[in-house]
DNA sequence: CGGGACTTTGATCCTTATCAACTTATGTGG
DNA sequence: CCACATAAGTTGATAAGGATCAAAGTCCCG
């Protein structure tokens, strides 16, 4: 289940390195880097981080796609953020991990503990300013989720998130790499909502469902339309 | 309207300079960010920034509470944050403010041209730490705020919002910054709403509202078990 | 004291949640 | 490869929580 591999110089290798907080390092940076850093495949389904833990470690996404997610006290669950290749994830500079992790999809990350990311980070800081834009980053898009949590409707919700999955896969799949309960737990709303408006957009042409996790995009700009 | 002031060496005596990101600078660094900064008072209801434009300024909160806020294309408001002293407003290493920011109460801020700001923060490494830190919590009080506004009910959303409130407000004043409406905007609800359920807790006790912005909160216990 | 904004309260409607039954996929061992 | 078991998804009926529409009440400030 857990396949831990250590290689030398992987950061080389890097797929996602242009683009990870790691970019702008230099040749003996990466060096530092690699040796406390090590990969770690997680099989769908896979819990990286519990809400609430110690904040041990934290990672860069390599492959796959994560989901960080937190609970209300009666058990329904709100998925806070999706995390793609060459996004960072944990909680740096913090004693706890405010929301759970785990692998939607079969994953690659590069998990670093916390303690020596935390130093390495503060030596260095070309990775700050890089995670520092990251993480401003992120506030914008959160933000901009809140207006779809609080004033959007179910519709709405829907479309806006169909076009963002869209925009973040690779052109060519259109792979959906959530359950309709994990879109659900997206969106705030009940799975049941969530399949009707599926064969509701599909009724009416907007998409195709080739089958449950393959959708396609047929009138981009009416769902647009749909998003408000 | 806009009362615009430039004193000597006003860091020195700044009421929230041990809170804020200049927290850990030097006599010298406070000496050039002195330079580049000024105060500057807003009136209640002034608007700070508008969401879209270029995001040419950046402040520190000195004194009052702001919002921050966007719309949906059909023009209802959703308020994404507030800000209290100390608090960093504004969007560093960007070109467009992602939202609006106006004054709710009368209010005083420490501003910056951003280019002015994102120089100085690239040259100050502590700095950039500080505001590092800063952003994250944001971000886990952004995702926390997201669970409210995707699973709560009204009255579990109401009651959190009064006791985060309470928490931030100086333990005297129970005045709110907000108005109905903008209580709504903050919670995903409407005006009607929000003011029925004031007149619920009320009549069942766990509130008492002197006057429409003097609330005083009498059960936290068990509001507390109402925020779910 | 009067006008306007803000707030409260009431009646009704609508969206979405909930509960329940059924269908379709996925997977396992014989 | 099929029969069965299990998980995931769909569809329907009903209910509830908030939104919306409407009207009255309060507060604030000149």
């Amino acid at each position: 289940m857990t396949d831990v591999t250590q290689e030398a110089h992987f950061c080389q290798a890097c797929v996602v390195r242009s683009r990870a907080i790691c970019a702008d390092l230099d040749q003996d940076e990466i060096q530092v880097l690699n040796s406390i850093g090590r990969r770690r495949n997680l099989a769908a389904g896979e819990q990286l981080l519990w809400e609430g833990d110690e904040a041990i470690i934290v990672a860069n996404v390599v492959r796959g796609v994560l989901k960080l997610s937190t609970q209300t006290s009666d058990g329904k669950e709100q998925i806070l953020g999706l995390v793609y290749p060459s996004d960072f994830v944990g909680r740096p500079f913090g004693q706890i991990t405010p929301y759970g992790v785990q692998a939607l999809t079969e994953a690659e990350v590069c998990i670093f503990q916390r303690t020596d990311f935390d130093r390495f980070a503060r030596e260095h800081p070309r990775l700050e300013h890089k995670l520092l834009e990251r993480t401003l980053k992120e506030l914008d898009r959160t933000r901009r989720w809140m207006l779809l949590l609080g004033r959007m409707t179910a519709e709405q919700k829907l479309a806006s998130f169909l076009l963002e999955t869209a925009e973040r896969a690779e052109p060519s799949s259109l792979t959906m790499p959530l359950s309709r309960q994990q879109i659900a737990d997206v969106l705030g709303l009940t799975i049941e909502t969530v399949s009707r408006l599926f064969s509701k957009m599909k009724m009416e042409g907007l998409i195709d469902l080739q089958s449950r996790r393959q959708v396609a995009i047929l009138r981009p700009a009416e769902l647009a339309v749909r998003a408000g």
